[in-house]
DNA sequence: CGAAGGCTTGATAGACCTCAAACACAGTGG
DNA sequence: CCACTGTGTTTGAGGTCTATCAAGCCTTCG
C-alpha cells in the first residue's frame, strides 16, 4: 500500500473530474492530498461484493472494471464499465451496503480512498462535494441511457451505442486520441452488458465489421466511420454531461 | 402559486426523506421553510422536457409522474415512476440540462422548489445535503435494478418485479397499508417502462391474474400472495435502501 | 504439443412483436 | 335516454429477433 502524497492516481482523478466540472487550484490541491491505497488485481476478480459495507472508494488506476449483478438463474448483468480515473463505487459514500458487485475484466490496479477523507474533503470544499455528486448523477444518467438501449434498441443499436460511448469517454479522459481504443473484453462480457447472448453479439459484430462501421481485432477497436456508427446507435453524448471542450 | 410557509408538500417531502435517512428537528424545520410553487397538470402532460435547463426541482404532491425518453423511431422508454413526496428531477441541481423528460400519467399536482433555496439548505445543513444526495443515489440504484430486469428477466419477471417495487415504495411512504395500491396507469405505459409491447403486457397480466398472484381491476392492484409474486420477480428490496423499520 | 479460452458457424426453438380486429366502458351530445 | 366516440383491454394469427444447443476453429500459453 503506497501512500506517497502525490501519485499518478491523483492526476487521473483530477483529469476525470475536470471532464465534468471546473476545479480551483485549491480544490485540486486538496484532491492531491487524498490518501490512495494501491492494489493490484488479476482478471475477473471481485473488488467489492454485493452485501459488503465498504469503508473506502475505489479509484481505477489501470485496467477495465465493471459493475455487475448475478441473477438467481446464473445470468449476469453488467451495469457499467469504468476506466482509469473513474470511481465506480462513489455511491458507497452514502449507501452503506453494496447492492451489486464490482469486478475486474482484465488485470487492473486500483486505489482505495477512505470514505473519511473523501467526506472531509467534501465537507470543507463545496466544489469538491458538487463535483462528486455530479459524477454520481452522470453515472445515473448513463444507467438511464443503458435502460433505453436494453428496453428499446435492437442488438445492433445497443452494440453501436456502447462502442460510441466508450470512445467518447476514452477521449474525454485523454486515454486515447483519434478513433481507436483498447477494448480488452470478451464478446460474452459485451453480451452481459447488453442483455444479449454471446452468439448474437458475435453475429452483430461481424455485421458491423462487414459494413466497415468498426474494426475490431486483438482487443483494439477502431471506428472508421463515426457518423455511421453514431447513427446506427442513435448515439448522442448529451447524457454524459461532459464539458463541451472535452468532447471530440 | 401558493407560498404559505408550511404546506402538505413539506410533510410529504419530510416523510419521504425519513424513509431513507434520519433528519434532526432543525433540518426538518429548514425543509419546512422551502418555498413551494404549486402547479396542477392534466394527464399525459410534460412537466420538464429533454433539453430544458430548469431552475427548480419538482416535488410530487399528488398523482403519478414518470421519467421518459422517446427514441427516434417513436418508441418511448419510461425510466421511473414517482409518487407523492418524491423529487424526480433532483439531479437538475447539478446537471444543468435535462437529458430526458418528466411527465404526468394521470392528473397530478406538483410543487416547484427553486434550486437556489435547495442549494442554500444543502450548503448550510450537511444532513440535508446528505439526504438529497442519498436520494439521487437510490434513484441510480433503482435504474440499475431496472437494467437487470430489462436485460436479464422475462416479461413475467419484469412485471412482477415492478409491481413488488411499487408496493414497497407506496407502503414506505405511508400512502397505503396492506397489500393494495392504486396503479392508475395503462398497460401501454407499463410496456413502455418494461420494454414490452402492450399486447404482451396484457397476456402476462392475465397469466398472473389466473395464478392469483395479483388482482388488478379498475386501476387498483392487490397482491394476495406476496411470497409468490416476489419469487416470480426475484424481488429483493435491498436496492431501495429504505430504512428497515419502513419496510413491510 | 496439448489444453483452455475465446471466436465462429449452423440449425432449431422460443419469447416476444406486429398487425388487425373485436370488445368493454366512460364520457359526450343530441 | 341512447347512440356515438374515444380510450383502454382483449384476442387471434403470423412473423422476427434473439436465445439455445452443438460443434468446429483459432490463438495463446504453459
Amino acid at each position: 500500500m503506497n501512500e506517497a502524497r502525490t501519485q499518478p492516481g491523483h492526476d487521473l482523478l483530477i483529469r476525470k473530474l475536470e471532464c465534468i466540472t471546473d476545479l480551483s487550484d485549491e480544490e485540486k490541491e486538496v484532491l492531491r492530498g487524498l490518501p490512495l491505497g494501491v492494489r493490484s488485481f488479476g482478471a475477473d476478480q471481485d473488488i467489492v461484493r454485493e452485501g459488503d459495507r465498504p469503508s473506502t472508494c475505489t479509484l481505477v488506476l489501470s485496467g477495465f472494471i465493471c459493475r455487475y449483478k448475478v441473477v438467481p438463474d446464473g445470468k449476469r448483468q453488467i451495469m457499467g464499465f469504468y476506466l482509469p480515473g473513474e470511481i465506480p463505487d462513489l455511491q458507497s459514500l452514502h449507501l452503506q451496503v453494496m447492492d451489486h458487485s464490482l469486478g475486474t475484466l482484465v488485470p487492473s490496479t486500483i486505489a482505495l480512498i477512505p470514505h473519511d477523507s473523501v467526506h472531509a474533503a467534501a465537507r470543507n470544499y463545496p466544489g469538491i462535494a458538487a463535483a462528486l455528486w455530479r459524477d454520481t448523477l452522470i453515472d445515473a444518467a448513463t444507467f438511464r441511457e443503458w435502460m433505453i438501449g436494453l428496453g428499446r434498441r435492437s442488438a445492433r443499436g445497443r452494440i453501436a451505442h456502447l462502442l460510441c460511448e466508450l470512445l467518447v469517454r476514452f477521449r474525454a479522459l485523454g486515454l486515447t486520441s483519434g478513433e481507436t481504443y483498447e477494448l480488452p473484453i470478451t464478446q460474452a462480457e459485451l453480451g452481459d452488458a447488453l442483455g444479449l447472448s454471446t452468439v448474437h453479439v458475435n453475429r452483430v459484430l461481424q455485421e458491423l465489421r462487414a459494413e466497415n462501421l468498426i474494426v475490431l481485432r486483438g482487443g483494439v477497436l477502431s471506428i472508421p466511420d463515426w457518423e455511421a456508427l453514431t447513427e446506427a446507435g442513435e448515439f448522442d453524448p448529451a447524457y454524459l454531461h461532459i464539458k463541451p471542450e472535452r468532447l471530440p
